[in-house]
RNA sequence: UGAGCCGGCCGGGCGGCCGCGGCGAGGAGACUCGUCGAGGAAGGUCCGGGCUCCACAGGGCAAGGUGGUGGGUAACACCCACCCGGGGUGACCCGCGGGACAGUGCCACAGAGAACAGACCGCCGUCUGCUCCGGCAGGCGGCAAGGGUGAAACGGUGGUGUAAGAGACCACCAGCGUUCCGGGUGACCGGAACGGCUCGGUAAACCCCACCUGGAGCAAGGUCAAGAAGAGAGUCGGGAGACCGGCUCUCGCGCGAGCGAUCGAGGGCGGCCCGCCCGAGCUCGCGGGUAGACCGCACGAGGCUGUCGGCAACGGCAGCCCUAGAUGGAUGGUCGCCGACCGCGACGCCGCAAGGCCCGCGGAGACAGAACCCGGCCUACAGGCCGGCUCAUCCC
């Protein structure tokens, strides 16, 4: 899971890179990526809508994102913004398929070196 | 053994790898170690409270809620016990359970007639006409006993009575009312006497009666930090005056429109009116912005065990325990094994058989995620466990 040093809390952010950042969308979910002028390190935020289920089953999809986002933090490049928004879907998605769908669409942004990196292996 | 009634409880377990939040300790720090970490409904937000801020002259009229009795409780619309009515052979269950002689409204369909009811068929008397002398038809009048309709037809059964009938009268029964006796804290129950003789339902229709009810809510509320020129009022000083300056208090985004300073906008006193108080800003539309940290905040009507009182709900006493606290929101992700459920298949074992045991494969594994905290209610829930009781049958 992910620690909170790498948690994007602020409304700002979000609004930033869902609006400036590069998009790709798969069957059960759609990454933003942007790439913030301020130095630091990697975030992550999610966003679970209402249509994807009721509050268990948003829980648990925003559960299993983190870990999968925590996986691939070491790809990313220092001071990015990765916003993962959750589809319907993806509440009945099995947890291979919410990382090959990850992969895939960071891959096509060109913001990781996600081919390299299998569900699982990283530490 | 079968059928059923009631109550309580659980809501998979173990392990590997990888993680998250709070607290504590160590460390300069990175971090490391230890420990704790969702539910029976955490849900709906329907009641009742704690807590916080505001209000706390009053009167009248409205509004909402509750509704057998006694207890429990901080309180309740909750819980327990009992009463009454209804259902069941029974365990037990159901009841939004005050009032229908204060008034108003409504009772569909059927039926002649449905609320101070009603002559369709019918029964009886009388008059007229006809007559095959049995009666028939018509007019006038009496009758609620019988038929039929209905959820319900203005007490029931038997008799007296009568032209035929009728509580018109009589006996018994049911019901209503009054008085008295006994029991019970009480709702109410049991009994006796007397009376007039009989009166429909609906109040989850209006209504009447009794009792209860301040407003808003943890984004409550508080502390700190940050922050822009100002606007208004009061008061003091200077000045001929416009005005200037000091102090105190209140307010605070922009644009547009409207109302307004004692003939007072607006606000508070639950909603309205009267009345009282405070009073200089307020209302509407469009557009935009912000919501940082800490406290509140987890020791509480707290839990467990024992004992005593009580039919019980519950309460007293003693001992032990401290048990989530996030804020883009922790309490997990993934893999394996085991145990229970269902379906299919086969070697073997038990059994007359139905079937059971064992093994393998496949499937399913619910409802649902704390957000200030409690007590309830309601709703959702795969599957499973335990206890008590009733009825029927068989055996001793």
């Amino acid at each position: 899971m992910l620690d909170r040093r790498h948690r994007l809390t602020s409304a700002t952010g979000f609004a930033t890179a869902v609006r400036r950042g590069r998009r790709a969308g798969r069957r059960t979910l759609v990454v933003h990526v942007h790439q913030s002028p301020e130095p630091g390190p990697p975030l992550v935020g999610f966003v679970v809508g209402r249509a994807v289920g009721n509050a268990v089953t948003r829980n648990s999809v925003k559960r299993r994102l983190r870990h999968l986002a925590r996986e691939r933090l070491a790809s990313l490049p220092g001071s990015a913004v990765l916003v993962v928004r959750a589809l319907p879907p993806a509440a009945a998605a099995t947890y291979a398929e919410l990382g090959s769908d990850l992969d895939s669409a960071l891959s096509r942004l060109g913001a990781a070196a996600g081919t390299a990196v299998p569900s699982g292996t990283l530490r």
